[in-house]
DNA sequence: CTCGGTGCAAAGCTTTTGCATCCGC
DNA sequence: GCGGATGCAAAAGCTTTGCACCGAG
């Protein structure tokens, strides 16, 4: 295992270990467990995926636990979560991550990370015309692939009828 | 009812007329009444509201029909999906609206639109720069909204804990 | 008359909830 | 030992599906 994701690792695990201690929670394994499993990977997921992987490592979790989990994480900051316009909630680290959007492509649904601070901009100004404390922001832009000549997504690789 | 409302109407249900015509699919009353309906008043919506509202006009269509309408609605471009991080679509009409972007309020979940042409700046840039054709997008900002010495939110008129 | 659309109800999926058990504090 | 967290299963909420009937073309 790289050494940078063991250091991650361990500013996360401090980082969630204060906040359930200000929050007066309960440190049980479980939630450090999940917590493990997600900063193990860097990549979206939803609640099932992360469900079925602790399994796969022979950690029994109830779904319940893993709901109840993430929303911990959520509000301490270490997990975000997104609506890619599915109805299934999709969840990304958030921890050593700087701010970015999603490219979701429309033929296959993958998801690319990009980064445009215009963004801020609008987020500052919009927040005092509108008379609000901007807490979070998502962007995301749903496009159509462009393919090369013989009909290859240049961004997923997947042969795209057109 | 102002005469640009009709005007309207009559615009959509000739594009709605165009689409179904060249998909060859049948132009039931119930599709008609649905689009209707929805732009009859100029707000965000969901399936469960659209279908009360017009069981309390006494036109009963069927959950899975308001479904189906609204798939066909969205595809012609007439109505835009939306998922604003619950887990409950809303929908929107789109036709003769100009491009907006929604911010949300985290303490009412009240929706405010509003425009900022950076965005599609960011669009352009992004599309090319990721080999993609921009289809559409979606920006929400949430936040929390500024109060005034009473406690009283300065966008949605709640009463704001703080 | 035909075949697609509708209505109804049942099924599907994700998420939430209730309750007994367990274990961190 | 107490009280909150977990696990399980059942329930809830939104959406989709199957099937018989109806009606647009």
């Amino acid at each position: 295992m790289d050494s940078n994701l063991v250091l991650i690792k361990e500013e996360v695990n401090k980082i969630f270990t204060q906040f359930l201690e200000k929050k007066a929670q309960r440190k049980t394994p479980e939630r450090y467990a999940i917590l493990d499993e997600i900063y193990s990977k860097k990549a979206h997921f939803d609640v099932d995926t992360l469900f079925i992987q602790m399994k796969n490592r022979n950690y029994q979790v109830s779904r319940a636990t893993v709901y109840n989990t993430l929303d911990l994480l959520l509000e301490c900051g270490l997990v975000i979560k997104h609506q890619f316009g599915q109805n299934l909630a999709q969840f990304e680290q958030s921890y050593g991550y700087k701010q970015h959007d999603h490219m979701i492509c429309t033929t296959c649904g993958k998801v690319t990370e990009f980064c445009d601070p215009r963004i801020v901009q609008t987020e500052s100004m919009m927040g005092e015309l509108l008379n609000f404390e901007i807490v979070h922001h998502s962007l995301n832009l749903f496009g159509n692939p462009k393919v090369d000549e013989n009909g290859i997504c240049l961004n997923c690789d997947n042969v795209v009828s057109t």
